[in-house]
DNA sequence: CTTATTGCAAAAAATTTGCAGGTAA
DNA sequence: TTACCTGCAAATTTTTTGCAATAAG
């Protein structure tokens, strides 16, 4: 499970430390995961059990300022983080019970230009989350 | 500045007072503000020096369960409360400095009607935020 | 060897909760 | 008078920071 990650976790004077490299198995193991810090401990520590949060909490901010993780909010109060994909993707979140769809880039159409265009801002390349209730949730209510 | 409100604040049994009253108020003295509730124990302890965090946190939950008040997510670690307006809207939010600007909900098109078909979920009413670098710091960057 | 990194404990910051006394209605 | 509300203090939750000890290169 090294490859890739490794030349980014080493670059400008970084060390691969052992856990720096459990904390990237563990965000590959499920590529398209959205893990909250305390899940990447959690997993992490099933193999490393002395990892301290604060140790998770920065490498996440590397792996996120390297631009290999991507810092995700889901409406939650916690932040999630998810693997770089070569499809940039935003998200459909079901305010009952969480569950997250994806929704490819190709879908929001020409919107983000527009905005760009009326607001004067140069959109980011942050993730959007839509809110609702999915499917399931809907049939349950009603 | 009573009105609309103290019906809605007074429905199922609620009490209106004194400083329920003043939040209220503040929240009306400038309607497309986005305050966090910080913002508004400050202002309403300009008046009410005594008011307690807790109350004005509670307050602005039921607020916004009676569909009063928008709680809103501009990207930081707090929420923001707007009164809600007729025409919804959207906002995009410059990372670098701050600035929070509008987009009308028709901005977004049949994007939401699209969503909705694709992903099968029903969306909300909440407000989207889209993040990027507002003009003038586009400009102090480069 | 050198210094980036870790673990630990403590700090922060935002929000919530339990409870006894206060007050709208 | 009845419970809904408030203030207060303490607890929670998520994330950050300072620092001495450890380990990567």
């Amino acid at each position: 499970m090294t490859g890739e990650g490794d030349a980014n976790l080493r670059r400008s004077g970084r060390r691969l430390t052992r856990q720096r490299r459990v904390i990237w198995d563990v965000l590959h193991a499920d590529p398209d995961a959205h893990l909250s810090a305390e899940d990447v401990v959690e997993r992490v520590r099933e193999r490393l059990p002395n990892v301290n949060t604060s140790t998770v909490y920065r490498t996440l901010e590397i792996l996120v300022h390297d631009g290999l993780l991507l810092r995700t909010d889901l409406g939650g109060d916690r932040a999630y983080y998810e693997l770089v994909r070569e499809h940039r993707h935003h998200h459909v979140v079901c305010e009952r019970c969480g569950k997250v769809t994806h929704l490819h880039e190709e879908a929001l159409g020409d919107l983000p230009a527009r905005i760009e265009q009326d607001s004067g801002y140069r959109l980011g390349n942050r993730e959007l989350s839509f809110f609702g209730t999915c499917r399931s949730c809907l049939h349950a209510e009603s």
